[in-house]
DNA sequence: GGCTTTTATGATGCGTGGATCATGTTCCCT
DNA sequence: AGGGAACATGATCCACGCATCATAAAAGCC
């Protein structure tokens, strides 16, 4: 799985889609990744931004990486995995 | 290019690889993104941690975009791309 | 329908990010 | 070496993220 994000909206729908994945609950991943299950809610929700520690953090917690990649590439790349 | 971030000064380093190659001074990348000089540079040198906002905000002056993807998966990608 | 688990929301307080201005350093170029 | 551009730093101020607690709303399950 791999997500695009763009807005924060983007980033809080990822967040929550590779949690489910997972199976894991706002809980679970707040006591992995240190954060409290309130702050999680927000940010899959936007409600509240995030900070880069706390992106890594949930990176972390959720053994994401985190790719900064050229966007003229990447349309190359996502029109790859169609196939 | 294609830089994968974990901390914050990953993070700073990516973004300054970016700019300078696309050959942006910092005050040009201010202008573009909509922050200022000084914040860029505290951040390229991760003396602030930016928010999801100001990232995003650099990602788009830097036509980059930003994916979160597995960890396993990635270093498979990462071999492929040596050949 | 009731009970439990999960998620959302609202308030408070502290810490810190970013804007802004001023100024100090470092780099380049000739 | 001198001058200008680029980058770093330091201070102040306001806004907002996150911790924390309390509670409300939703979803799942019997």
């Amino acid at each position: 799985m791999q997500y695009f994000a763009r807005t924060p909206q983007d980033m809080g729908h990822a967040i929550r889609q590779m949690r489910k994945a997972r199976g894991m609950t706002q809980r679970q991943l707040a006591v992995r990744s240190g954060l409290w299950q309130e702050t999680i809610s927000k940010i899959e929700t936007s409600q509240s931004r995030a900070t880069l520690d706390t992106l890594f953090d949930l990176c972390a917690a959720l053994d994401l990486e985190l790719v900064l990649t050229e966007r003229s590439k990447v349309s190359a790349a996502a029109f790859e995995d169609l196939f």
